[in-house]
DNA sequence: TAAATAGAATAATGTACTTTTATCAATATG
DNA sequence: CATATTGATAAAAGTACATTATTCTATTTA
């Protein structure tokens, strides 16, 4: 005999899925199924970001002092077809924060203007100096006084692959 | 009359779509049916990651001189179930290259050892100092002569929210 | 009368199928 | 003979459908 029947609540509730909410099927690439179906159940690595203040004595994060919510790719990459990263070497711009092993983020769509911090290709290798470039006069400067200014004499090129925008410091 | 026909090469060949690669149908929510597609069509936002070398006179990003591909939350974030983002405000730790402003990402997963930069709820404010942890002392400590030492009374409990494993600073 | 159970309803999920797109070679054309 | 056209073919892409999972309540049972 009949029982359920048709009525108001009957059936399963919305929401109650994986992600609590509805989904679509979309067409992903094979080898990067894992990859997209961890993004897609964190969240797509949005973490929470605090500010300053909390309660006093607040023993851990909660909701209710978050500032938002982040994702680093997408905070600090603007444009993924002109980003890179580069790590340093070398300590000739440890005044500007920047030290051996730390990474650059590198965007080489933005326009190397004076004061700008670059990345150039100098002799085989990749520095990062902060530009000078005034009165016809290019000059790479360290931000070190142990290191000297890279005079560019007015016939040579300088190859600016980009100007930095980030500077991530391990601890 | 008929064209074409069967023979060896007939028929779209692989490889010819969006991604170069067989594709699967998965179902994601729908809320991020845009930024998965996004993340799955810049391969998961992989950026290439150049070391210190290059050919003298390079002027430009090559593969030939990649050092690898990188994902910076892949790479900044172990646990995303531990990690949080913290604004930092204050200069008290300018001399460990943590300025205003900048993020830090703290995981709350790690130990708090001695010696260990974390981040701690103290009179209603988050902040970033080095740990002291010895000879049942706990102290605060400042990187920046500016700023005294917060000293942690051993009735008082001190409030670590987590270990801060890397500075992201902007230039 | 209270607890257990089976049936119906409906959302969620995964995949099979249909539609679209791209390429190749046989044929037609100039 | 060189070039353009056409239809067959097969991969790619998108979607509909069948399956699975979950919840609710009417009925049964103790």
């Amino acid at each position: 005999m009949p029982r359920g029947g048709k009525r108001a609540g009957a059936g399963r509730p919305k929401g109650t899925g994986k992600y609590a909410e509805p989904t679509k099927a979309i067409r992903v690439p094979v080898s990067m199924v894992d990859k997209i179906l961890e993004y897609a159940h964190s969240g797509g690595f949005q973490l929470p970001l605090y500010g300053g203040k909390v309660a006093a004595g607040c023993p851990a994060p909660t909701d209710d002092y978050i500032e938002g919510m982040m994702d680093l790719s997408e905070h600090l990459v603007h444009d993924p077809a002109t980003t890179f990263f580069v790590r340093v070497t070398g300590y000739s711009m440890l005044n500007a924060g920047i030290h051996p092993d730390d990474i650059l983020v590198v965007d080489r769509g933005l326009e190397a203007r004076h004061g700008k911090i670059v990345i150039a290709a100098v002799d085989g290798e990749l520095t990062v100096k902060r530009l000078y470039k005034k009165d016809n006069l290019v000059r790479l400067m360290p931000e070190n006084d142990d290191f000297e200014p890279i005079d560019i004499a007015p016939q040579e090129t300088l190859h600016i692959w980009g100007v930095v925008t980030n500077v991530i410091h391990a601890l």
